[in-house]
DNA sequence: CCTCCGCCTTGACGTACGTCAAAAGAACGG
DNA sequence: CCGTTCTTTTGACGTACGTCAAGGCGGAGG
């Protein structure tokens, strides 16, 4: 798979016609970040976005005593960083690879000139930061309404539903920065799959999770309580 | 001032040419609504966006016990409910005029072949709801790295900045209402505000909110403590 | 095979904040 | 001017969850 195959398979450009996959092609920075490194940071000047084409990237917050609150986790295919693009000059959040990522980097000005003629890119660019959008308002409510119990069943729910309704399911990722996506910290996290686990809900085996009693999850998401 | 010109005022549509005004005029629809009316509820089809003309509006996401979480309070001049109109056909949360509004409704279909001919107009919904992603992510930022006194502490800095820097702060929202958009409830705001005027960081008198320590203030923002 | 080093778990403990309840102001209509 | 209703305040109390600290466990590397 070429470049230009690669481009034309990101979902933010469906349905472009071939020469503005072509003139995305020519703009494009290929990238590579090992495991760990910091892409950009609060703060830091915009001066494009990027699109990952493997790997994973978490997007969080961080507290001067060194808390993060996750906003999204990032795989293949999904873009990040536009917003600076469109609302001012710089990054308001942080952006860290999860693994080793490739990425890429399409800068501003160019990407800008593209949209203004072409309707198809604007209108996916639209959907993309309305998804966005939706997603935060889901975890503005979880944070805000729900303790963390109801938080976790309604990821494991979420997780659940992205894999077909499938009873088995594989976190992707650390449970520590599952934590972190919750707005909790892994010591909590912890204590809870235990007893979530004892109280014969779900079955965890290291990243395995099994959805044993799928009526009680859905009580815990609706704000239900663990007893 | 008559309907083209309110429309041509709205910031959302700044810079387009006045044959594009015209046509927003016809499309649009004038509504006007009661205080405490609602305007619609999560799940509701979504078959257009509205710009608030003149009033206020919140939007809102409420748990099954009643409890309620304020995203965004609109005003004069600014868009809501447009995510739907790109990423899916229900809205993701509710909506309720807190004052009797006079409302912009513009009808989903029709618009989108105005974003499609007009790319000044995509470029200018791409920027409001970057600018929105961007107040949500503090509002995440918040809830979860801070506790309610630098919440508040934060908000009381924001309102300032919002008018160069006045010392003088008048709350248009009932304290209430505030709790709810602070991601707290009434009884605890009523504290802190006591007890932020006990140590003279602030002076409070009804709607009125005076600074009297800008740096305990700040210091407070930035995940400092209440003693 | 053993050691080191992340990650995860478990326990004891403190506290910010929510809940429940009651009362005092404000706001509003008759 | 007074009852009704909503908002705000104050107090007593419970608890979910964060903090601090000490192990277990598993993978990577010598």
């Amino acid at each position: 798979m070429n470049l230009t195959e690669h481009i034309a398979a990101i979902p933010l450009f469906e349905g472009l016609p071939n020469d503005q996959i072509e003139e995305l092609t020519d703009i494009v920075v290929d990238q590579t970040f090992k495991r760990g490194q910091s892409i950009f940071s609060e703060g830091d000047e915009a001066t494009g976005f990027y699109v990952v084409a493997s790997g994973k990237v978490k997007i969080y917050k961080s507290s001067p005593d060194g808390k993060e609150q996750i906003l999204h986790i990032f795989g293949p295919g999904e873009a990040f960083g536009e917003v600076p693009m469109f609302a001012g000059a710089h990054f308001p959040a942080n952006a860290d690879t999860l693994e080793q990522s490739r990425l890429f980097f399409f800068p501003r000005a160019r990407f800008i000139d593209l949209i203004k003629q072409e309707p198809m890119l604007a209108m996916n660019m639209l959907g993309a930061l309305s998804r966005r959008l939706r997603m935060l308002a889901t975890l503005v409510d979880n944070l805000s309404l729900k303790e963390v119990p109801g938080r976790l069943a309604a990821y494991f729910l979420h997780l659940s539903e992205a894999d077909s309704g499938a009873d088995e399911l594989e976190l992707e990722i650390s449970k520590g920065q599952l934590a972190s996506l919750l707005g909790t910290i892994p010591e909590t996290l912890s204590r809870i799959l235990a007893k979530m686990s004892s109280q014969g809900i779900i079955a965890v085996d290291g990243k395995k999770v099994t959805i044993l009693d799928r009526e009680l999850l859905e009580e815990l998401a609706d704000s239900g309580k663990l007893s």
